[in-house]
DNA sequence: GGCCGGGGCATTTTT
DNA sequence: TGCCCCGGCC
């Protein structure tokens, strides 16, 4: 341990051994950051620190989950399993539970995720009678959340001038009610969202001095990731706990802010000084991830951005390629060009499928690549679907869980109360919420005392509640005797959760067996952990807590197979691959629509540009589409104003981009790379195909020196920009051998022509999606040659 | 209670 | 275009 300072830097070392004050670290990509948290806490540890005084607070579980495997290397797992580290809501629950009954709650409060409490939110809105299209439940949600991380209550939020008058401009002066109604009924639910966490922390620190003082004089250091990414509510709990003794270190990248839209604010970072005077900042300027290529052409972009840190990120590795800009006529030919590429660079190269990743902007885009990549049989993962938790049949027993531990959660009993049926349709169902809100109570309340509260259903009905009334509280007794396991086996028995999954063997009840399974497998893994560590009986409560921070970036089964990776750029943040391609860079694509009525908009889609383009090891390449399937239309898409911002000497541009003869020139004498894909020009995209117009085996194109072959007659027609023709419907008019621009497979040679009227067809190999036969009389398509 | 079809809609989403 | 949600129907 007492030599791992000579594995950093000079300003990695500077940063870990400044602890005197408060710091800030600027880490900017590939930085080693992580390094640099990891050995700051195991010196802290080293100088006398113990490491319950240490807290660490990292935004994803996967962090924390690093960071704590680096250091259980450094100094052993059983001190680094006593450092409080983790993410904001798993700490700050942590807390929560343990001081709940300061603010109201019980200790075995319920955590919604997302749609739960959107859910209720389209329930609120539904019982107050308002027109859902104009109150859509997920922007109020996003309202909603903005103002709790603002730290903004309901009361306060009504008070507010500005937001209620904001939202009577936007034709919703109601939402302050339904933030009011949300508010109390996850009270009378024992519920908190995701921000509540949050939130409530916050409370809890204002309200009870002795508590804030308890846990300030606890973390004697306090340390931060990826502080760029802050909103308010975590950086005042943060300034809380730190204010006194001043022992702080934040770790981020102002250029790397890309989460605005969930109330991250730059300015936490930027004005770290005001809020920690004296505060000293570092900088690691030192990319040891990427190539000085890809580093030079993301720094030429990142420099348009007016609000950010001044540095001056620079990489010592070799020079590598240029950033490769590709330009596909449609978003179907960009799928197919860049599976193309990837099965390319695999066999030219020797890498890996595991070695490529696709990056685009929205989900949407998925689906385009997903299917050129299976026509080519290229392996391929994706990742930011549901998580596993998400999914209905889990989500279904989760819901008995939470039942169990607290039989208040509104949204829980709402999934199982006529789960497996019983009898319980949504008439019930409603008028049980109605008769919750008339006496205010919770609508186990009225579950378990229907007489009570008047409930007006008949006897029938009223027996099936008492079965299940009666069904929870087995539940909740036998809570007491049995560990989470065995609990969780009666349940899953008990409730007619079994019996109905295993009733049949039809696909879809398959696949929900196996996830039954998975549960349980994972519950059984998580309880036999926790009695190792010496708890002596796991309860439910613990595994629900960690559930419902859980997402499915943490149960990542395949980590080790050999994929194509394929995620938003979102997702692939403080990810690195060796070979990126980032598509779709167009204009209202990337940057988004929705994001180009303010510069700061335009700023933060240009950072998560340089977020994608720095997850590049070796080769980035940057694609777009001419013509793109928008809500079923297809649009001419120009391309994004960020491949203009870069600076054209670290880019390969084709044609269309103003790449020129003169240029390559200067390509072929002054860069020396090296693997064949840097020569790949954005034009050359092959076909697989062996027959394929004038082009033999592909490979052969590129001559052991790494230099083009001359252009053969079709690539100089690819390459000129086309001249528009008119659309053909006369087949005397075509001939084979011509060349043609489709509207979505590209750019093709006629190789076959039949048939005559209304059915005569041609036949077309295309250069990247391979041969179609095209009905004349429909096809969309210019005669270019 | 489940299935089908029409209509409306269409960012990013660490927890 | 394709998905999701809702309402209507069996």
């Amino acid at each position: 341990m007492e030599n791992f300072l000579e594995d950093l830097n000079k300003s990695q070392r500077e940063a870990v051994l400044y602890n005197e004050g408060p710091s800030l670290v600027i880490a900017g990509a590939g930085s080693g950051k992580t390094r640099v948290l990891t050995y700051k806490i195991a010196y802290l540890l080293q100088s006398g620190y113990a490491p319950y005084n240490i807290l660490a607070l990292t935004f994803t579980n996967k962090a924390a989950r690093e960071m704590k495997d680096r250091i259980s290397r450094i100094v052993g797992a059983d001190i680094a399993s006593r450092l409080w580290m983790g993410t904001f809501h798993s700490i700050f629950l942590r807390i929560l539970r343990a001081y709940s009954d300061r603010i109201g709650f019980a200790s075995d409060f319920t955590i919604y995720d997302s749609s739960d409490s959107r859910n209720l939110i389209k329930t609120i809105i539904k019982e107050m009678a308002l027109d859902d299209k104009l109150y859509k439940p997920a922007t109020i949600q996003a309202i909603i959340s903005n103002a709790k991380n603002a730290l903004i209550t309901p009361g306060a939020y009504a008070a507010r001038k500005e937001l209620i008058d904001a939202d009577i401009r936007s034709k919703k002066p109601l939402i302050k009610d339904i933030y009011k109604t949300y508010w109390n009924r996850c009270a009378l639910a024992g519920a908190m969202d995701f921000d509540d966490l949050l939130l409530y922390t916050n409370i809890l620190f204002r309200d009870q001095p002795d508590v804030r003082e308890h846990y300030s004089h606890i973390f004697r250091f306090v340390l931060v990731d990826e502080y760029q990414d802050t909103n308010f509510a975590q950086h005042l709990i943060v300034h809380q706990l730190a204010k006194e003794h001043n022992h702080i270190c934040v770790v981020g990248d102002d250029a790397q802010s890309i989460y605005s839209f969930r109330g991250a604010n730059i300015s936490n970072i930027l004005n770290l000084q005001t809020d920690y005077p004296g505060c000293k900042t570092f900088k690691l300027e030192q990319n040891y991830r990427s190539t000085r290529m890809i580093v030079a052409a993301a720094n030429s972009l990142i420099e348009k951005n007016k609000e950010q840190i001044p540095k001056h990120v620079f990489s010592d590795n070799d020079e590598g390629s240029r950033v490769t800009v590709l330009s596909a006529y449609s978003d179907f030919e960009e799928g197919y060009m860049i599976a193309n590429h990837i099965s390319e660079m695999r066999v030219i190269s020797g890498f890996s499928y595991s070695d490529f990743a696709i990056l685009y902007r929205t989900n949407a885009q998925s689906r385009i690549f997903e299917e050129a990549l299976r026509k080519k049989n290229i392996p391929y993962k994706i990742y930011g679907g549901l998580s596993f938790y998400q999914r209905k049949e889990i989500k279904d027993i989760v819901a008995y869980f939470r039942m169990t531990v607290n039989p208040h959660d509104e949204e829980a009993l709402k999934r199982i109360i006529n789960y497996p049926s019983r009898g319980i349709g949504d008439t019930t169902v409603r008028k049980i919420g109605e008769c919750a809100t008339l006496h205010n109570v919770s609508l186990w309340q009225v579950v378990s005392d229907p007489i009570a509260y008047a409930l007006p259903v008949n006897n029938g009905t009223l027996n099936k509640v008492k079965v299940f009334k009666d069904l929870i509280e087995s539940f909740r007794e036998a809570a007491g005797e049995k560990n989470a396991f065995d609990l969780a086996e009666q349940i899953v028995k008990q409730s007619g959760i079994f019996a109905d999954i295993f009733s049949d063997r039809t696909p879809e009840n398959l696949s929900r067996q196996e996830n039954l399974q998975e549960l349980m497998n994972g519950l059984q893994e998580f309880c036999s952990l926790r009695e190792e560590e010496g708890n002596e009986s796991v309860s439910l409560i613990d595994f629900l807590s960690e559930v419902s921070l859980a997402t499915d970036q943490d149960n990542d089964k395949e980590e080790n197979s050999d994929k194509v990776t394929m995620m938003t750029v979102h997702a692939s943040k403080g990810l690195e691959f060796t070979n990126v391609f980032v598509v779709g860079l167009e204009e209202d694509l990337f940057p988004s629509a929705m994001c180009k009525s303010s510069e700061r908009e335009i700023e933060e889609e240009r950072r998560l540009l340089y977020v994608a383009i720095t997850r590049a090891e070796k080769n980035c390449v940057l694609s777009y589409a001419c013509t793109r399937y928008r809500n079923g239309q297809p649009t001419a898409m120009p391309p994004s104003r960020f491949l203009k911002d870069m600076d054209t000497r670290y880019l390969s541009l084709p044609s269309s981009l103003g790449g020129d003869k003169e240029k390559e020139k200067y390509e072929e004498d002054h860069l020396s790379f090296g693997n064949a894909f840097g020569r790949v020009r954005s034009r050359r995209v092959w076909s697989d195909e062996p027959d394929f117009a004038n082009s033999k085996n592909r490979i052969s194109r590129i001559n052991n020196s790494g230099h083009y072959k001359p252009l053969t007659r079709l690539e100089q027609a690819i390459s000129k920009e086309p001249e528009v023709t008119s659309t053909i419907k006369q087949i005397g008019d075509l001939q084979i051998g011509s060349i043609i621009r489709h509207e979505r497979f590209g750019q093709g040679r006629i190789v076959e022509i039949s048939g005559a009227g209304d059915n005569a067809k041609i036949g077309v190999e295309f250069e990247n999606v391979g041969k179609k036969q095209l009905l004349l009389k429909f096809a969309k398509f210019t005669v270019i040659k």
